[in-house]
RNA sequence: UGGGGCGUAGCCAAGUGGUAAGGCACGGGGUUUUGAUCCCCGCAUGCGCAGGUUCGAAUCCUGCCGCCCCAGCCA
């Protein structure tokens, strides 16, 4: 980690645990992040895990890592190892690890303590009656024909519930409120229902299970989380968490904040989304390089780095707001700019014969690591009379403020020497296969003895020397900044060039490139050698992003 | 329709009665063997709108407008 890495800016969180610290409301800060174990983290999760480890960091404080494991129709644990690995990676490390199906037990006495207080009911209403006689936002909801049990009976009828005498469905614990709150969470929410399948943790040893609105506050107050941060839908679900705190005797009582969550533009954050693109093969898994999970991002060649100090930009508010891929872009940008090393690759060849450039021999000249770095070292790179340049460095017929090959005129191939283009080759119709030029051997090294300008400089690579591989140029996933919001479905707008595999040539230094190391291919962008598809001496790259192009940008 | 939130530049975001930070984007200039990086400069007489209080309002009051969330035995 960069010593110099941006210093978290002040937020709305940080002033509330700053006056209760100060007021002594609190004596230690507490956090805790809690996914649920029902998909892996995306980028949107990595501002949730900043904040809540951040915070714990900055505070001296602890947090922990809470599985919220209350539905396990829903959870796998194969998402459990996944969810470690990637908060981990992002630089964090937990006090421990929670579970709240650690509390069930627990739970399950504050649930009778509510229905002894009176508090609680065992409804043997339906789903469907339920939600009817919920009512409506501006109509209030009418009280369950079993919401004045006798206590004896609701505690009989809700052990009998644990023991397992009810089918799913038949029955529910519901908490004793207000059917005509206009909070529609007050209305005698459901506190437990039945559930005969198999929890991932607890086996078979329950068949009720919490719900979260029951389970989560308890499971803060259990771990004495002194600010319980989420996500600005649950600000309605607060005077529940109040309600259910203040009506049992939980061990600490624990305060609920909200922020808004973070949207990115080209993409979607939604688990239930990322989900169906998985499992309708639209990407090749979760961590697809396209995908913005933190395992994709991660795969894509984002490093940790970048990841935190996007969460730093962006900030911590309460207003919904949707971020531009950009400032992403700019993150990873800054971080490799200063500690990715520099290389030479072709990802659309066209052929360059030196003509005056003696037949069969080569040599190998010096290239720098990274050009603000001379101690990042250098390179030998070979050089002879074929070549191969990117087809979009040359034009038969190019505008004035074409900066490249063009027939005529001198440029610089880098660290090598200055060409001019003499002849273009092309075949019988009419596409150009190679183009031919001369060199001037006193320009070695890519310098300028007698002081003469050339209009730019383009990157090669020698053509018998090269190392072919593949490079997957991703771009991004969908077409729009909302993805769905004009066709009502986000899957109409996924991008279909998202993934374009091209057949590379590479310097070959390049052949040996290690699985998981970051290259900038001079003048394309960053680029990944990626962990899974590269085999030894054949490297796969995975272009992260490409280099900032003013070219390009004024042509459009 | 009832309730809960939120509106400061194209996108984020500071600001908490004393005269609009910062980042990204954008525009201009400089350095450059990457049209990259880096370095300068510019970029809200204005804070959703309209009134009001005040010597003074993005900050306080009133009214309006817009956007988001809530009627799971999901979280």
């Amino acid at each position: 980690m960069s010593k110099d890495e941006t210093t978290t800016p002040a937020n709305f969180i940080r002033q509330i645990i700053d006056e209760d610290l100060a007021a002594d409301r609190v004596s230690q800060i507490v956090t805790r992040f809690p996914p649920e174990p029902n998909g892996y983290l995306h980028i949107g999760h990595a501002k949730a895990i900043c904040l809540n480890f951040g915070i714990a960091g900055d505070y001296d404080g602890v947090c922990y890592l809470r599985f919220d494991d209350t539905n396990p129709i829903k959870e796998e644990s194969r998402y459990v190892e996944a969810i470690k690995d990637d908060i981990h990676w992002l630089g964090f490390q937990w006090k421990e690890i929670r579970h709240t199906s650690d509390y069930f037990e627990t739970l399950y006495s504050r649930a009778v303590e509510l229905i002894e207080k009176g508090l609680a009911y065992v409804d043997d209403l339906s789903m469907e009656e339920i939600r009817e006689y919920r009512g409506k936002w501006n109509a209030p909801g009418q009280e369950s024909p079993y919401r004045n049990r006798p206590v004896e009976e609701n505690l009989d009828l809700f052990r009998r519930m644990r023991a397992g005498e009810f089918e799913d469905g038949s029955r529910v614990l519901r908490a004793k409120i207000d059917m005509a709150s206009s909070n529609m969470n007050m209305r005698d929410p459901t506190l437990y229902r039945v559930r005969k399948v198999t929890h991932q943790n607890t086996g078979d040893e329950w068949c009720i299970y919490p719900m979260y609105d029951f389970a989560h506050c308890l499971s803060d107050a259990e771990e004495h989380i002194s600010h319980s941060l989420c996500s600005l839908e649950f600000e309605d679900n607060r005077p529940l968490y109040d309600w259910v705190l203040d009506n049992s005797s939980p061990p600490s009582r624990p305060h609920q904040y909200e922020f808004a969550r973070l949207n990115l533009e080209y993409t979607i954050l939604s688990k239930r989304k990322l989900t169906l693109l998985v499992d309708t093969g639209k990407v090749s898994g979760w961590d697809d390089p396209r995908m913005p999970t933190i395992s994709g991002l991660r795969r894509r060649g984002y490093t940790p780095e970048s990841i935190r100090d996007l969460c730093d930009r962006v900030g911590v508010t309460k207003k919904d707001s949707v971020v531009e891929m950009g400032v992403l872009e700019n993150t990873i940008r800054e971080d490799l700019d200063r500690t990715a090393p520099r290389a030479m690759a072709v990802l659309n060849p066209l052929k360059l014969v030196i003509t005056n450039y003696p037949e069969g021999e080569s040599e190998e000249l010096d290239a720098a690591n990274h050009p603000q770095k001379p101690e990042m070292g250098s390179r030998k790179i070979p050089f002879g009379r074929e070549l191969y340049i990117e087809r979009d460095d040359f034009m038969e017929d190019a505008p004035k403020k074409f900066f490249r090959l063009t027939p005529g005129c001198e440029v610089r191939l880098r660290y090598a020497y200055f060409v001019t283009c003499t002849d273009v080759i092309k075949d019988a119709h009419g596409h150009i296969t190679e183009v031919h030029c001369t060199y001037d051997p006193a320009t070695k090294g890519g310098g300028s003895p007698d002081g003469r300008k050339v209009k730019g400089t383009i990157h090669w690579v020698s053509a018998p020397h090269a190392v072919e591989t593949q490079v997957r140029l991703y771009d991004r996933l969908f077409t729009t900044p909302v993805p769905g919001k004009d066709t009502g479905d986000f899957m109409d707008d996924l991008n279909p060039d998202s993934a374009v595999t091209v057949k590379a040539f590479l310097e070959p230094a390049l052949g040996a490139a290690e699985p998981g190391s970051h290259f900038q291919f001079e003048r394309l962008g960053y680029f990944f050698v990626d962990p899974i598809d590269s085999a030894p001496q054949r490297p796969v790259f995975n272009r992260t992003v490409t280099l900032r192009d003013s070219w390009a940008k004024g042509r459009k």
